[in-house]
DNA sequence: CACAATACGGAGACAGTCTCCGTTTTAGCA
DNA sequence: TGCTAAAACGGAGACTGTCTCCGTATTGTG
């Protein structure tokens, strides 16, 4: 990549950045360029869509989530405490942007989404807390991660998606009563 | 109101439903208005917004998501079975159109929205049923009716936004489990 | 320093939203 | 029925956002 080229293309993640969290993931793209001071064209070679601008910007996260994931795991709390901080930081991430948790949904279940492989990795995460959990015996039987995960996600679409501030911590209460063992 | 004025309207609302099941809700209003044979200037005084056209097309539900909620109250069914029946009609009248769950999510705590009023109803019939059997004593202590209807509606959106097909079921027992006693 | 390869950026095509206002239709009334 | 004010129509067009094409500028390599 030439040196030009990786110039703008972090100026425009920077600016990306700042725009979505001023505006949501649906701010103008052409804004963004205008702001990061390059032409539309050169937003759009960098990132040909939406989506793999959002992605980009999420570049990070994975690997966050995955130490997160860890980082509950080895408290050995009891399964509620453990779930709900996990279920927690998990929200906090697909959240980061207003609109992100609803992308995020629509990737999750779609391989030719740019972010399939990020949600992939969430959802290894998160798996590794279900089975470790599992593992301990604290879990009702028949308990699906991907199908905890999708519940999550919605939990994390309501509160992103509503003008409201919605408390996620009594949801997110009822799918912990509704998984581990009674 | 004139009678070329509701035929114009009756015209816009028939055409907006084949069009918004055809296409989702994102579909183009001027595209409804012409194959509504108005202008698009009809369309926006009739319905100064998406969200007003959508919710006109609604305008049944209210009635049926109330006697959907009396039907499993009659039923006399145990907790679980009538929590899921419940659930699954609220899902099936809240994704009649892609991308509607997302929409209803949004208005449910905004009062500004026109189809504020809509959500109150349907708040309103699920609020029944969870006190229904709050008081036959079949529910955990605590359980909040608004907080069932934001994690139901979570699940709606989530299989609403995935372009994969999404069972919803798995997703409904866990809450069902998270809010029956255990 | 020359010159190919690479990248830039803005003009503009296109699509969707929404409004304004001159024209047409309706309904009540003589 | 014929007249008229009020109501409604509808389409031209302003505006905003997406995305592309291509002439111009920048880079880095031999």
């Amino acid at each position: 990549m030439r040196a030009d080229a990786r110039r703008n293309y972090d100026k425009i993640l920077a600016t990306a950045r700042i725009v979505f969290t001023e505006r949501g993931t649906d701010a103008s793209l052409d804004e963004i360029a205008k702001r990061a001071g390059v032409g539309p064209g050169t937003l759009y070679r960098h990132f040909p869509t939406r989506e793999a601008l959002v992605d980009a910007l999420m570049q990070d996260w994975t690997d966050r989530v995955a130490s997160d994931a860890e980082a509950a795991i080895a408290s050995g709390a009891p399964a509620p405490a453990m779930l709900l901080d996990w279920f927690e930081h998990f929200i906090d991430h697909i959240t980061l942007h207003r609109g992100a948790a609803t992308k995020i949904c629509a990737a999750m279940d779609d391989p030719a989404s740019p972010m399939y492989r990020k949600c992939r990795v969430m959802g290894e995460a998160n798996r590794r807390v279900i089975e470790h959990l599992d593992e301990r015996g604290e879990l009702r039987p028949g308990v699906d991660a991907a199908n905890v995960m999708r519940l999550v996600s919605g939990v994390a679409s309501v509160a992103d998606t509503s003008r409201a501030e919605i408390e996620v911590r009594p949801m997110l209460e009822v799918v912990v009563d509704g998984i581990v063992r009674a």
